[in-house]
DNA sequence: TTATTCACG
DNA sequence: GACGTACGTGAATAAG
């Protein structure tokens, strides 16, 4: 669609003939040509640019992708000049970030509007350099937006008869389409339109007019009405483009509707309309355009006349852009688009075509309610190639697996649902009827058809496949040899929007139960309903097909409404960043570290088991022996009876149940006064817990298909944004106790290959020097020093054993929102001793008080914390009455901007380390050479990988996650990495 | 189902 | 004057 070729021979996109500025303009063919002036709203457009493109980064590591587009965009228009539509006068405009006029209408204008993204900031100022590479004329204006801008440079235009093409497709502007002026002295006059260079769309009064609803001249009122939450214009309550639209039809105009409203029919809207009519009324003149700024520069001197390729081939070399430059130096052809563009936008764009009116920016009340007897159960082949096209063409699917069992790994495939819109949903049952095989089967396609006609599908790079924790359905459909992407995925969208905000439900917060309840106000069949529980439950293969297809599809049904809504909010409230360069693209990377699983060594298991059991029933008998009569050890009801009641020990405290504590701290207290029968009961429990937790139920969780042990990792397990480890949890497997360490020497490589352990040493107390600008604690890691012997040095003046212990034990103590009580019981001492070692810290170390308050302010205001990466965490008790759940939240504040920072910094690594991997030839591959990645746990990486391939892989390992912070944020201290490699993951550390 | 305890970072 | 004492997790167990 873009090769249109132009015959000008020339070696710049578009090189008219070079002479002397003339008065009339002529087209390649030398005849004179009305003018026609092209406005290029460049911020606008590097915003788009932005979401709609990779991340890219130039040779220097700067992030250049929203600036690619935005080059590629004059390339392409620069390349229209012989177009008769094309332009013959160019000039971009660009918003100055400062005050406008309307800030002194309405103090809050754009208040709401969030921070660019970070790795948008630096590429601002490139834009301008890119535009002056291709020789155009810049135009910003203190006090005045782009859009004003642009109208009076329209008008202007229009008044001396040219014609004006604004490239936009903001709303706002679209006031001025179809706009044509007569000029004084009876020449033509000239008409304005828009171009959407990134849909290829022409807007003119039509366009609008389907959009709105409404003529041109009559948008402003349209707009005052429905207000806009970006730039926060008020507008009026409840009233959106429909509404607003439907009102200004019925009335003619914004004077007139509000004139109107006392006489209405009595409603909500009535109500608002007369309450709000002054918020109407600016509204107004806020979106108002101005249309008589001064010009600061004539527009005569916006003609093109060739574009100078030195500049520009400067421009493209220097920020990499080598199919460009390769163009340039090829003479002509048109830049092409960059080839993976996220589909999701696409399909924003065209939603409106599937049969979903206005589907686009306020879903919601124009959804037609939850209806399960819209749902289609497909059972033959013609019907489900109907789905597959229809979802080829809507280039968005919603989709849903249902299986057997929670166990990705384990699970056995009964049937799959999609989702195109609202209500717009079927389910393809695979695998039901039951094994019986008197029993009849239903109708179905079969499983190895309906996987040979699916794969295509869900493998486009052109289709979305959006779910509700796809990582699963990743996993399912992995094991029929599918490899789903891309993806999106409402749970991750979700928290990453809202964590710590509780989503308002009772139970699992990101869960789609609570999602459907929260945002779209239903209430969703639940899994109990359909299969019962308990001894009851069946599996839902063995569920009957209808009762079966409205579940499942209204679980796809669900999800493509919640993804309209979430996404849609995650552009809106700025967590674009976080989603699309964290988590989105962590998703198959986690999903495939559950596929590898790892190897653990079942004798060995076994053998450490009768070891620990054996051990534990010794000490079970001392116990009952010391104890003078027999109990249950692992009841700390009656051990705490035992302990305290009957044979009198001093210091028994009760908790809120009414029960002796008898845990670690108290058995070991006890243990210190001599008492025997503590200390037994303490080593009891650390064996009696290695047995149960970890030797026992990790023989339970080896895969008998794969022979490994496949954990699930939950990417919304954490407030924080860290990963949490369920069935089993390998992030808590011993390390600490020798007879724990143990346990990590069942955790083994497969033959001829080693265990490779990566972490990153002391990461949260880096960022805290990081965060809080702590120069002698910078200073310590830069040199690579000991950085409790260093802390010990700067409170003390020396560092011995002790000075340094409680050294260590600060700093700790920082990182999690110290009290001086919980400190005072850490070091042993006195409250009071406590204050006194705190009030040092905070003197040798003034930024960590000034972190530990400013964090706090923060909160307190906006209820929620943010990492350096822009993961927000909520936090909901930051402001309570109660003093206990107040200073709870407090802590948990202090803590998360740490320890979220260092989970952004090794997720970013995971999705980096197997492409840098296999850019050095050290990829996974069929015969089980190269790199796996298997375990992550928190700071650490764990990968699998031939004996051989050690040297190799340790460098690229240790680059990326040192830097994968950059280039995103630079830290001012380096991120030191320890790596170990062994036969087991005991050896490898 | 809830509380307690303890394994990890 | 009482509150409850370090952040973030998950699993096993006893007992209601």
């Amino acid at each position: 669609m873009e090769e249109t070729q132009t015959d000008a021979p020339t070696d710049a996109p578009a090189a008219a003939p070079k002479e002397a500025a003339t008065p009339v303009v002529t087209d390649a063919a030398g005849k004179p040509r009305k003018p026609h002036l092209y406005l290029v709203d460049g911020s606008a457009y590097i915003f788009r640019a932005y979401h709609r493109l990779p991340p890219l980064t130039n040779p220097h590591g700067t992030p250049v992708g929203a600036v690619y587009g935005y080059t590629t965009m004059l390339w392409k228009l620069a390349q229209d000049l012989d177009d008769a539509e094309g332009p013959t006068h160019l000039a971009v405009i660009l918003d100055k970030a400062s005050q406008s006029f309307r800030h002194d209408l309405y103090p809050d204008y754009k208040a709401n509007r969030p921070p660019p993204p970070e790795d948008l900031v630096p590429q601002f100022p490139l834009i301008r350099d890119a535009t002056r590479a291709f020789s155009l004329p810049c135009i910003e204006e203190e006090m005045l937006e782009a859009d004003d801008l642009i109208a009076s440079y329209a008008r202007a235009a229009t008044r001396k008869g040219w014609d004006v093409t604004i490239v936009s497709s903001d709303k706002d502007l679209m006031q001025l389409v179809g706009r044509c002026e007569e000029p004084d002295d009876g020449v033509e006059g000239g008409c304005i339109d828009m171009l959407d260079t990134m849909k290829n769309a022409r807007i003119d009064i039509p366009e609008v007019e389907e959009k709105f609803g409404v003529r041109p001249e009559q948008l402003g009122d349209v707009l005052a009405l429905m207000g806009d939450a970006v730039d926060n214009v008020p507008g009026v309550r409840g009233i959106g483009p429909k509404t607003a639209s439907k009102l200004i039809n019925e009335y003619g105009t914004l004077e007139a509707v509000l004139a109107a409203a006392p006489g209405m029919k009595k409603s909500k809207m009535q109500e608002n309309l007369i309450e709000h009519a002054d918020m109407a009324r600016l509204s107004r003149e806020l979106v108002q355009l101005k249309e008589d700024c001064d010009l600061p520069m004539p527009l005569e001197e916006f003609e093109l006349d060739g574009i100078p390729p030195e500049p520009l081939a400067e421009f493209l070399s220097s920020h990499g852009f080598t199919s460009l430059l390769k163009r340039l130096g090829a003479g002509a052809g048109s830049p092409s688009r960059p080839t993976d563009l996220n589909p999701a936008k696409v399909v924003n764009g065209s939603a409106g075509a599937q049969g979903t009116p206005g589907a686009q920016r306020q879903p919601l009340p124009e959804w037609p309610a939850v209806d399960l007897d819209a749902y289609e159960c497909v059972q033959t082949v013609e019907r489900l190639d109907a789905w597959i096209a229809r979802a080829h063409a809507a280039h968005a699917v919603a989709i849903d697996t249902e299986t057997s069992s929670l166990d990705a790994m384990r699970a056995e495939l009964a049937g799959v649902s999609l989702a195109l819109g609202p209500n717009d949903a079927c389910y393809i049952p695979l695998g039901h009827g039951s094994d019986d095989m008197f029993d009849e089967k239903p109708a179905q396609v079969p499983m190895d058809v309906a996987i040979a006609k699916l794969k295509p599908l869900l493998e486009d790079d052109a289709v979305l496949k959006v779910g509700q924790n796809i990582k699963y359905d990743i996993n399912v459909l992995a094991r029929h040899g599918i490899a789903m992407a891309p993806v999106e995925d409402t749970m991750i969208l979700s928290f990453d929007l809202d964590a710590g905000r509780g989503g308002g439900g009772i139970g699992n917060a990101h869960g789609m139960d609570s999602l459907a309840e929260t945002h779209l106000g239903h209430t969703t069949l639940t899994f109990k309903d359909i299969c019962g529980t308990g001894k009851k439950q069946i599996l839902f293969s063995a569920v009957p097909l209808d009762k079966a297809t409205r579940y499942a599809a209204e679980d796809a049904d669900v999800t493509w409404r919640l993804w309209k809504v979430l996404r849609q909010r995650v552009t809106d409230e700025g967590a674009a960043r976080i989603y699309e360069h964290v988590d989105r693209p962590l998703i198959p990377v986690v999903a495939g570290m559950e596929r590898e699983g790892i190897k653990v060594d079942r004798d060995r298991l076994a053998s450490l088991s009768a070891e620990f059991g054996g051990q534990c029933d010794t000490l079970e008998k001392e116990i009952h022996e010391l104890a003078g009569e027999p109990f249950t050890v692992g009841s700390p009801k009656q051990l705490g009876d035992i302990l305290f009641e009957k044979m009198g020990y001093k210091g028994g405290k009760k908790g809120k149940s009414g029960q002796y504590s008898t845990d670690q701290s108290v058995l070991e207290g006890l243990a210190a006064q001599g008492a025997d029968l503590a200390a037994r009961v303490l080593d009891w429990r650390q064996l009696s817990k290695l047995r149960s937790t970890y030797t026992e139920a990790l023989q339970q969780a080896i895969n008998p298909r794969t022979g490994r042990v496949h954990t699930s990792y939950s990417l919304v397990g954490a407030q924080t944004g860290r990963l949490s480890s369920t069935d089993p949890n390998l992030q808590n497997i011993p390390i600490r106790s020798e007879s724990g360490r143990r346990i990590r020497e069942a955790f083994v490589a497969e033959d001829g290959h080693v265990l490779l352990s990566a972490d990153y040493s002391q990461i949260e107390l880096r960022l805290a020097a990081h965060m809080a600008d702590v120069p002698p604690l910078k200073e310590a890691f830069a040199n690579g020093e000991d950085i409790h012997a260093r802390t010990a040095r700067e409170m003390y003046g020396e560092v011995t054993r002790d000075t340094r212990a409680q050294a260590k034990t600060i700093n700790f103590a920082i990182l999690y929102g110290i009290s001086r009580w919980g400190l005072a019981g850490r070091l042993g001492v006195e409250a009071d001793e406590a204050q006194a070692v705190i009030d040092r810290y905070f003197e040798r170390f003034p930024g960590i008080q000034r972190y530990i308050v400013t964090t706090l302010e923060k909160v307190r205001e906006t209820g929620y914390s943010e990492t350096l990466f822009g993961r927000k965490t909520h936090f909901r008790n930051i402001n309570s009455k109660n003093q206990a759940e107040r200073q709870g939240s407090e802590r948990a504040a202090i803590n998360a901007p740490i320890q979220g920072t260092s989970a952004d910094i090794i997720k970013r690594a995971m999705v980096r380390m197997l492409p840098a991997l296999a850019d050095a030839g050290l990829g996974p591959n069929k015969d089980g050479g190269g790199v796996r990645m298997l375990l992550q746990v928190h700071d650490e990486l764990v990968f699998e990988l031939p004996e051989g391939d050690v040297a190799a892989a340790s460098p690229i390992i240790e680059r990326v996650m040192a830097e994968a912070a950059l280039p995103s944020v630079a830290l001012d201290v380096p991120l030191g990495i320890d790596i170990g490699s062994g036969k087991s993951w005991g050896e490898a550390h």
